[in-house]
DNA sequence: ACCAAATCCTATCAATCCGATAGACTGATT
DNA sequence: AATCAGTCTATCGGATTGATAGGATTTGGT
């Protein structure tokens, strides 16, 4: 599953890459109104992302969070790898976080491991694919859709 | 994440599949040995499959498991919603057990449901269409290629 | 009839993670 | 100085996970 952290950093990164004027910064309680958020919460989560680089941010009086770097330039992979960890469904088949399966007999013959394989690079294309910006276009285009 | 549960269960199922004589049940304290599995855990797993029709049970003396179909007719996907429910990585986009995202402010525009739906549309695919039979086969060829 | 072997069932457990909140501190702006 | 906003630490209840214990029940062998 994909954990609330997740899914809460993604709504406010999607938020933040939808403003995009690219230079004044959001504060993280007016994020958490926008998308009806738990204010500290997202606060935890929006400090974790500056962290690691995904966002920027600024202190003191009209200061808060910026995109670090161009909505079209950052992908939902890296969003989620970030809050969530690897996307791998089992450690073994991880490219950015291996680990073998400690109770695994013969890690190259598992047939366990030939289908998570393919799961987690299948996972991997489309998320490492997937942009703020694209998604925020496919959203527009299905609300036009539905008003036409 | 997989859990172990999904794990083990999957360890049994496969190595079911490989005996398949399709006649004389195996033990679930078989089954642990030979896998290097907790064997209470893996009986309470067994029972879960053999509750949801996946394997059939023999009691007493002499009983066992078997699989309940051919290894070529049981998926992986099958075994994993058993054990671990839905493959989607969020309840809105689950098809064996929808549920609406309590915090969505519009579920048919929402970014993170695009991306989602994507992801467990080729995991859907993948799982769906892998059989305890296809697996082995694949490990199968494997061994076989590794020790030429 | 009896015993042994096996599944089935219930209860419980420690450990971990998840979602969330509180409060103090630091830095920037006016 | 006052205020605003991010940063840090600590803590919390609750759920889930992985696992074990102990017994009840069914079956086959002798």
């Amino acid at each position: 599953m994909l954990s609330k952290k997740s899914k809460y950093g993604l709504k406010a990164m999607l938020e933040l890459a939808a403003v995009d004027a690219g230079q004044k910064p959001i504060q993280a309680s007016e994020l958490a109104e926008r998308q009806r958020l738990p204010r500290k919460f997202l606060e935890a989560i929006l400090l974790e992302l500056t962290r690691h680089g995904l966002l920027q941010s600024k202190l003191g009086r009209g200061g808060g969070y910026v995109l670090a770097r161009r909505p079209g330039d950052i992908t939902v992979g890296e969003v989620i790898r970030v809050l969530d960890g690897p996307l791998a469904l089992i450690p073994c088949v991880s490219k950015t976080a291996y680990r073998r399966c400690e109770e695994c007999l013969d890690e190259e013959t598992c047939g366990i491991r030939l289908a998570m394989k393919e799961v987690r690079d299948a996972t991997a294309h489309i998320l490492d694919n997937t942009t703020l910006a694209g998604l925020n276009a496919r959203s527009r285009a299905g609300l036009a859709r539905r008003s036409r």
